[in-house]
DNA sequence: TTGCAAACAATTGCATGCAATATACCCCCA
DNA sequence: TGGGGGTATATTGCATGCAATTGTTTGCAA
């Protein structure tokens, strides 16, 4: 299998989302990443990689030893994770890594639609003023998607369509938007998509893509909004 | 200032999102609630009572004496608030309560529009299907923001919108919205807005929410989804 | 062989302790 | 009076320890 894309995930303690004053120096020096922030990414990292499976046991002692820390920011960072509803502690027994049924998916990719769309709108309606950097990151996602879909792995295709609309709701300019997305139950749910993706549908979610990214680029907002919304509710339809 | 509304706002931690099977017996007994969910839940009502302010420093060992716990929980709780990007923690200093500048409640209103659209839309589709007590809640959620609204209350009134949404939510039937609307940054954005409200269109306010819920309550899909949308436009264009 | 109960082991939840370090204060000097 | 530097203080970040509780296994009886 080949390396994955790994959209890069911002944790909020990396300012995701603070484009805001009291950073000032910061942000500049990374200074020191935090046991805890290693622990979360670690983790969401490992299970988009296969490592964790859903449902499998996490103890944290096990994670503690894994990541050469005690057992208090391990704890943290499954506090965080609980609270992002990607990982259920069961008391005395361990934590474990929810995971979702059809009807779950569908209702989470629903809400997907409900939010990324607006992504799709504010991005397709600012094309003409991105920068040639954000551009080249657009073309280069879909680059990457169609080269997952060629190679027909369906892992490193949801990563890639993860990366495309954390592109475009960059290009989008609404940093929440970018912030929730960016979510740890959001990049969660790609994966667990993936699973279930390389069905019926192959050939048709690759086209859709490129109606989405082609009407952006031409800046057709309603054409980029109706063809996004169109391929989820297809991808809905076929998931039922 | 009468007491608040108060809007029910559950917990990852308190099965949210989980209606699945591992359940089982449980959620009949709440057996004994955790110290860091009494924490995190004790935050964010203080928030929205007021008792804590945006830009307040929040120190773990001060909150560990005031909940009458250790330190570890509240790192904990704080941690998942961090995650939620509803608290920043600066380094040997201590943690405080995020604050948002108008551009930033704009960026979170239109997110919260698009995800909330979904729901108007969905519970109007259901409105006929739905039990009595669903409707009898959704009665009674409009009443309360009447009530707000009479007494030139914000935070009621904000509160009430909430809870409104909430039940919207609720009878909708998509479990992942209703998730994604309780977490803890929606709800502390509810109470930022609050501080912005009591402005010139405090009459609009109320006769736009009464045009979506006699819309719902037809079910008028069309006419809520187009009201509610509206409405948010409006208030958005109102704060910039 | 199967059902049940009791002891055991494993794990969490929380308290406490300590070192690292950013902030704040104070004093001195210009 | 204002500014700069050094020290003291406060607070976090993390490690460790212990009790409570749950899951598991073993042994016994039917």
């Amino acid at each position: 299998m080949s390396p994955r894309v790994h959209a890069p995930l911002q944790l909020a303690t990396e300012a995701a989302y603070s484009g805001r004053d009291d950073v000032g120096e910061a942000s500049a020096k990374p200074s020191e990443i935090s046991h805890v922030d290693r622990l979360v990414r670690g983790i969401i990292d490992g299970f988009r990689e296969g490592r964790y499976q859903p449902g499998e046991r996490l103890v944290a002692a096990d994670l503690a030893a894994q990541f050469n820390v005690s057992r208090a920011p391990v704890r943290e960072a499954l506090a965080i994770l609980v609270g992002e509803g990607v990982v259920e502690i069961k008391k005395n027994y361990g934590a474990r890594i929810r995971s979702f049924s059809i009807d779950e998916l569908v209702e989470i990719m629903e809400v997907t639609e409900a939010a990324l769309v607006l992504g799709v709108r504010r991005c397709a309606e600012r094309i003409s003023t991105a920068s040639l950097e954000e551009l080249a990151r657009l073309d280069g996602s879909f680059e990457q998607m169609e080269a997952a879909w060629h190679a027909h792995d369906a892992a490193d295709f949801v990563d890639s369509i993860y990366y495309f609309h954390n592109v475009v709701n960059a290009i989008a300019g609404n940093r929440f938007l970018g912030f929730v997305y960016q979510r740890p139950h959001f990049a969660f749910f790609n994966r667990h998509l993936a699973a279930a993706l390389p069905g019926p549908g192959w050939d048709e979610y690759l086209d859709s893509y490129r109606r989405v990214y082609n009407s952006i680029r031409k800046g057709q907002v309603h054409a980029a909004q109706a063809a996004f919304s169109a391929h989820m509710q297809w991808a809905i339809s076929l998931m039922k």
